[in-house]
DNA sequence: CGGAATCCGATAAGATACTG
DNA sequence: CAGTATCTTATCGGATTCCG
């Protein structure tokens, strides 16, 4: 199998000031973890940092309903579970390296035109 | 000035169903309502389809203090307010083009994996 | 014309606790 | 291990009304 995904991975891409945005919050990252291959439900937690059991299964699921990624359940115990992106999943990888070449020219400008708006605006 | 927009230039653009957003719900509509030269308020209201006053002005508001757009206020008598996308604002209709290129190619797809869900899952 | 003020409902997201 | 169940909170977007 693959390396650990590494708990640090996101850090530095809060998602409220990233004007692209793929899916719902978690997304994106969930695209980025699986890019590499096939990763367990708690495999993915780590990178996620703090999001909830609930949540990550919902964002799973919605994921799976559109046709972005398979679930594959093994029948073992402990069980596993495995997530993996379809090729229609793969897909949206373009559009996000493009939002992300966005983000590395021109989110700077964006910041700080918000930094002056709240410095001058009453 | 620019002819008027067309009002139904955004059907077949339902916001659900897009899994690639740029800022808030109105953001990339707004954009490119402005891609061709500067707008008037009431102008926009025309295309995004029973927008309010009150959300139109905040994301307008957010896309100004962002740096997307500006905003003019002629003094004149009716009032007239022009906004007019930045370089910055400009900047975006890059990356959201490559997400309508994604939706032209794989939203069919996708839809259709929705639909086989619904269908099958209990 | 171009908003502002107020109120409201839906949904997203998280906290917490529990289970096959 | 991989979730489910329940509850609560926050945010978003919209409806309505009024104003300079």
């Amino acid at each position: 199998m693959a390396d650990p995904l590494d708990p640090d991975m996101f850090t530095g891409c809060p998602p409220h000031l990233a004007p692209i945005r793929v899916g719902d919050k978690w997304t994106a990252k969930i695209i980025r973890c699986l890019e590499p291959g096939p990763r367990r439900f708690t495999e993915l937690q780590a990178p996620l940092r703090g999001i909830t059991p609930k949540v990550l299964t919902e964002s799973l699921r919605a994921m799976e309903r559109d046709g972005l990624l398979t679930r594959t359940a093994y029948q073992e115990i402990p069980p596993r579970v495995e997530y993996e992106l379809t090729d229609l999943g793969r897909s949206l990888i373009e559009p996000m390296n493009a939002g992300c070449e966005w983000s590395r020219k021109h989110l700077a400008e964006l910041l700080q035109a918000r930094e002056t708006w709240y410095a001058t605006t009453p």
